[in-house]
DNA sequence: TCTGTGACCGCTG
DNA sequence: ACAGCGGCCACAG
């Protein structure tokens, strides 16, 4: 409960507001993020996701790792959870291959680029 | 592919 | 206020 009750930092507000900008169907890194924020740390985005795993609000599923996977998704960085995040992009379009990268990379999402 | 190091935010004590 | 630690990562070797 320490979790869902907390109310969001504004590193963590930005990081929601940041993703509200990537469209349905598109995915964008953790690292990209992380440059639109003006942070030199991608994993502080992951943080302030996992803090946040109240989706469809936030889309945090649209957030992917630099090398074309999936990375992690509700705290976990694999099982179900992370099978859950390939199936919600799965419905946008996106798709990933067997190892698990993204299979169009067409698909990704920038800011100013 | 795997390991080590860098980076940084928020929690806890 | 402050130090230590872990975490949906990135990058070089």
């Amino acid at each position: 409960m320490s979790l869902s009750g907390r109310r969001p930092t504004r590193f963590e507000a930005r990081v929601h507001a940041a993703l509200g900008e990537v469209p349905r169907g598109r995915v964008v890194t953790y690292a990209e993020v992380a440059k639109r924020l003006g942070c030199r740390s991608a994993q502080a985005i992951g943080q302030a996701l996992k803090r946040n795993p109240r989706a469809p609000e936030v889309p945090c599923h649209r957030v992917i790792r630099s090398d074309g996977r999936l990375g992690g998704y509700a705290g976990k960085r694999g099982g179900v959870r992370v099978d859950r995040k390939r199936r919600l992009l799965r419905e946008e379009g996106v798709e990933f291959d067997d190892e698990g990268k993204l299979t169009d990379p067409a698909r990704l999402w920038r800011w100013g680029g």
